[in-house]
RNA sequence: UGGGGUAUCGCCAAGUGGUAAGGCACCGGGUUUUGGUCUCGGCAUUCGGGGGUUCGAAUCCUCCUACCCCAGCCA
């Protein structure tokens, strides 16, 4: 991927990993992203996923894709379909490496068995619900299961049989043996496997037993060399348990696992189920609707995947809670785009000028810039003609002090183009809304100079009536009103906080006519008001839909 | 009132005993045919709080406080 942007900054798990390469601990490194295949990805798993991959390419190793899917009825093809597009779109390659922990499943069995053979597991008849009760609570140990000391023969004998599929679900399980005192409740005899009798997306009904995740987890990422797991703050407790199965099982590898704190955005949500809350109430139009923080939703919206990695390089790795500003996210977009979008000029409402002084029926073209950060982009050519359509809030009547756009009697120039002046304000007579403006043009200031050195402090986009393409064009805001929807006090829901201006759909847009042929994955940047891009989903030749991306910097508005 | 974590500028975050990086945001000045960009400058005498060790502490010791995670046959 070729790119300056994602300077590398270093961190905690880099040290550790620094560490481990000086002292031949590893002479090479081995990571690995391995969601579950039972939901979409987001841009708190974009950082993980940065965080994996950024850090097997830093180091000259790799990492893994592996799909977790240790809990059939849970996880499907099509999620492991959608999670390999993000991975990809993001910019991340895993070539080969592509794993399933269904792949593991024969090895992960033989593990347990062999458990059982070293008196470490047991099956245990117990309920779900009698499990909770044994378990003991936060402040109280919990009892010993009745079944801890069923013979190893008996054990070996049920599990098989749970295996072939003998029992119903929940009629046992296979745990560990540890400690039902322990303080950490994860050590407290742990299921290790559970019966469930749903058809798997890989191995359909070969087993009737599924392993749980801190047994599959440590094994998996042994049996693939992984040598340095990364997860998340809430696994820090699993740790314990994730040794205690590979020295246990005395494996080839011992992955370190390293925890570090999860992304929060302010202004969005980023939890599971408040996002599929979102799509099934309808306040979003899918998982990919550009307003969500899904990496399908960032894309639709015209986002691209290097700002995403910068960003989540900005953030940095650390095991403290966060909740970073989507304001950064945001700077790394206008950053990116501010160098490469191609300047177009787009009026989105728009209020019609007339050009007194310009010949009727005379047209010319004038040349601009495609991009003034980046001359190599070269000009474009646009008509000009007697009307035009400015931007309304480009005029007022009565402007407040330092407004520098138009109002009666007030100079400013057409970028571009020309210096006008306005003379005349027409209103509707019934309404008295303001429908056009007559305006004069300055012939001396062609491409918006005047060589008598006059100052013109106003400079507006416009577009030519008559050469005007029209277009649908989609605003997006963020979805709350309150920065951290999270944590919302009293009786109110998250439902509460929703941005009725998170999407705003203004139709008749006038557009520079080039753009009538506008690229599907052009970034634009649409003059003084922001970046726009086809959307991907909706629009057509016939009916041109621009998503806008994000808007300009506006210290004025 | 069990266990595991975390506390450095409004938001992230470096810093690992030698006297507080950087980015975002914000505030000013300059440039500018985008009130954009760019550019210059400002923005923690202080590191959750109190004690202590030391010539010297954000970094070590100690006590305290706040917040986060854990009682799925989820991951």
């Amino acid at each position: 991927m070729e790119n300056n942007n994602e300077a590398v900054n270093s961190n905690f798990i880099k040290t550790i990993i620094d560490n481990d390469l000086k002292d031949k601990k590893h002479n090479t490194i081995v990571t690995r992203f391995p969601p579950e295949p039972n939901g979409f990805l987001h841009i708190g798993h974009a950082k993980a996923i940065c965080i994996n991959f950024g850090i097997a390419r830093e180091y000259g190793g790799t990492c893994h894709l592996r799909f977790d899917d240790t809990n059939p009825g849970k996880e499907n093809i099509e999620y492991v379909e959608s999670i390999k597009e993000d991975v990809r779109w993001l910019g991340f390659d895993w070539q080969e490496n592509i794993f399933f922990a269904s792949d593991y499943f024969e090895q992960m069995y033989d593990c347990a068995v062999q458990l059982i053979k070293q008196g470490k597991a047991f099956v245990c008849s117990l309920s779900p619900e009698e499990i909770r009760e044994y378990r003991g609570t936060l402040t109280d140990p919990g009892r010993d299961s009745p079944y801890k000391n069923r013979s190893i023969e008996e054990n070996l004998d049920l599990f098989e049989r749970m295996k072939a599929g003998e029992f119903d679900e929940g009629k046992y399980t296979l745990r560990a043996k540890i400690d039902m005192a322990s303080p950490n409740i994860n050590m407290r005899d742990p299921a290790i496997y559970r019966i469930i009798k749903k058809e798997h997306h890989r191995t359909s009904d070969k087993w009737h037993i599924y392993p749980m995740y801190d047994y599959a987890h440590c094994l998996e990422d042994a049996l693939e060399g992984i040598t340095h797991s990364l997860c998340s703050l809430e696994f820090e407790d699993h740790r314990p348990l994730y040794d205690w199965f590979l020295d246990e099982l005395n494996t080839e590898h011992h992955p370190q696992q390293i925890e570090f704190s999860r992304l929060n955005l302010t202004y969005t949500v980023l939890s599971k189920r408040k996002l599929i809350e979102l799509v099934e109430s309808k306040l979003v139009s899918g998982w990919d609707d550009p307003r969500m923080p899904t990496i399908s939703g960032y894309r639709r919206r015209g986002f691209t995947p290097e700002s995403i990695r910068v960003f989540c390089e900005k953030i940095g790795v650390s095991r403290a809670n966060s909740m970073v500003d989507v304001n950064l996210l945001n700077f790394c977009l206008r950053e990116e785009l501010n160098k490469s979008a191609p300047r177009v000029m787009a009026v989105l409402r728009p209020l019609k000028i007339i050009i007194t002084n310009y010949p009727e029926g005379k047209e010319e073209y004038l040349e601009a810039d495609v991009n003034p950060e980046d001359p190599g982009m070269g000009k474009r050519m646009i008509p000009f003609s007697k009307e035009i359509y400015i931007e309304r809030s480009d005029f007022i009547e009565d402007p407040p002090k330092k407004y520098f756009r138009l109002s009666p009697g007030k100079e400013v120039r057409l970028n571009h183009a020309w210096y006008i002046t306005c003379e005349k304000v027409v209103r509707n007579e019934e309404t008295s809304e303001i429908i056009e403006l007559h305006c004069i043009y300055d012939p001396e200031t062609k491409g918006g100079w005047s060589s008598d050195g006059r100052k013109v402090k106003g400079s507006l986009h416009w577009v030519s009536a008559k050469h005007a393409v029209d277009a649908e064009v989609r605003l997006y805001n963020n979805l709350f009103t309150t920065a951290n929807p999270n944590e919302i006090d009293g009786d109110a829901t998250y439902n509460d906080y929703i941005n009725p201006d998170s999407i705003e759909i203004i139709k008749g847009c006038k557009l520079e006519p080039d753009l009538a042929d506008a690229k599907i994955n052009v970034r634009y940047q649409f003059l003084r008001l922001g970046y726009y891009w086809l959307d991907p989903k909706d629009s057509s030749k016939e009916n041109l839909v621009f998503n806008r991306i994000l808007s300009l910097r506006d210290k004025w508005s």
